[in-house]
DNA sequence: TATGAATGAGGATTCATTCAT
DNA sequence: TATGAATGAATCCTCATTCAT
């Protein structure tokens, strides 16, 4: 059986997918390009994704599945949340967008051509849940009043719109300094400060 | 919008490659869609803009002139700044960032693509001075005591990467309670409120 | 204006994907072979022909047009045949048959593989047609005398696939001696002699 | 039907592209779909037909001896010859034409492109042994006077081209009303009614 | 012997660009 | 200057064949 090197050549592929659809977009990618990144031949392309529009499809659906399980994740459940656990939230998710740089610039590059990948629908899916959820995060930090008077609503667009920003703007990767920069203006958005 | 333009069917070309690669991307957009958009013929494409580059080129470049304009721009010089001329500036960014959808969707591209495109260098360019000009507000609202205790850097990043994301997220016209929110949030990465 | 070379461009494409698609078959004809044979470039076949399925379409319907007028015809009217009149007839099917012989192979392409071809539903009406045709000969011959007692429709089915397997048969250019030995085989389906 | 054959499983694979090729023609006609229609596995079709090309020549070949076998043949010898015997073996003939129906396809797509496949020549052969093996008949018939005054090229010639014809024609599976009218009209071919 | 993953040559099609009118 | 036919490079995809298991 062929089986377990099959697992091995599908993930090269896909990572190889990944970084080429990261770089340059999926028109400009092409299947010989990824083949040879991968270090397989043209043809295997093929053998593990039907189409190149399926292998894209999987670079953006994948990561996707990872990005929801993590963003969306508060220990001990939303009734416990704690100003410091907020803080390590909000600084979970500035670490996740700036370390998952491929996987982004592929969703941006979908969210900036809605009209063109049907996969959109997916994301926004994911959006409206991250939106509810920093909502029912700000009522409950009003009421347990670690957070200061706020529009829910507001801070959940303000704060969506701010992490899919810093992953734009900075093209090299994130140093330590940066980092710390965008976690405390983060939490400014939040109406609380270092 | 641009420059005043004496001959309208370059105009109306700049315009459809405008709608086009905003819509669909580089790759994606043809030469024949982009005539048939303005209303004029194939080769006539050819006449105002020697390659497809040149016209994607110059529908990046050339909304950056305009943009520059009125993203630095401070009525009666930045020593004059007060806390309501600066809430009007962010009000204008804000507005700005929202009407300016399929410049900054192309714009948005590019930087996506770094690699791909050396128009990033003027965007590049941009960047900093945009950089450069917020830390200066922040300094001197900090020293005239209308801004409070802040890292003129980190507000710059925050700022900046804030501005990038509200025209990502969102890809149906804004409307006027979003535009609100989005103003409000963005002073709170100020460290000011309402 | 090009478009008097036009015509002869498309004409000239047409009669290559005629002569190649009934010398090799549809899918072991290239695009390329077709450019070739036809004199102009690869892209000019696109030009005219909108994909090779279009182009080979046109290589089965536009003929039959030609056939369906040609085989169908009767100067003066069903009513007014006579022996000699029918005798002419059979000799312009038998004369039709040799001389259309790459239009002809391909319809024999066709219909041997009526599963892959919609076309094969115009070929089919045609077949009706002409079947219908004979039979209305056969009654109005024996109705003047002029033809031995027969089953309408057995002379019907008999000639028709008679004058297909003549085409089918001889693949070499036919000459006088042959033309005459099928036309008289004809006249004995119809139950007469020379 | 063909040779008595001992492993069943080149003999499916066989069937299988007698059937496939006849349906959907050589280029058309893929390895994966054969195996599938076999019930084998994709490579174990070149464990039994080296190439393609070898299975689709064994398809046209071997079912050639088998039609020779029962063409040609005359119980007793063409000098016993009746006129009775002459009616059967037509009828025979008709049979095994609207029998093999799959085989006949595949020869008739050979015969369609002579020049693609080096089997024509087999086929010439076998063509060449029937017509003369016509013109036997009708000279005997002739001599022993149970046919016509008939030029028995002419008659060799005619027959062939109908009983090629009769296959070419009807795509659906002969009826017995159908058969009758072929054999009414082959016997006319001999210059003989019912 | 049976299997099916790997390979890459070959083909249809797209589309930027050229250029004759 | 405006047009659109002509060109062919570039790309996705198919599929016969090979070969390791």
């Amino acid at each position: 059986m062929a089986k377990p090197r099959s697992d091995q050549k599908r993930e090269e592929i896909f990572q190889a997918g990944l970084k080429l659809f990261a770089q340059n977009g999926y028109s400009k990618t092409t299947i010989k390009e990824i083949a040879k990144e991968a270090g397989v031949s043209f043809g295997t392309v093929f053998t593990y994704f039907e189409t190149k529009e399926n292998l894209f499809r999987a670079c953006v659906i994948e990561p996707l599945a990872y990005f929801k399980e993590h963003m969306l994740e508060v220990y001990e459940g939303l009734d416990n949340l704690t100003l410091p656990k907020l803080k390590e939230l909000i600084g979970n998710h500035v670490d996740l967008f700036l370390e998952m740089e491929q996987e982004l610039r592929i969703i941006q590059y979908v969210i900036g051509q809605p009209h063109r990948f049907s996969e959109i629908e997916e994301l926004d899916q994911f959006a409206d849940a991250f939106f509810l959820f920093i909502q029912d995060i700000v009522k409950i930090g009003m009421k347990k009043g670690f957070l200061p008077e706020s529009d829910p609503q507001e801070v959940g667009y303000g704060y969506l719109a701010y992490l899919s920003g810093i992953r734009l703007i900075f093209t090299d990767h994130a140093n330590v300094q940066l980092t710390n920069a965008f976690k405390n203006q983060a939490l400014r958005l939040f109406g609380i400060g270092k």
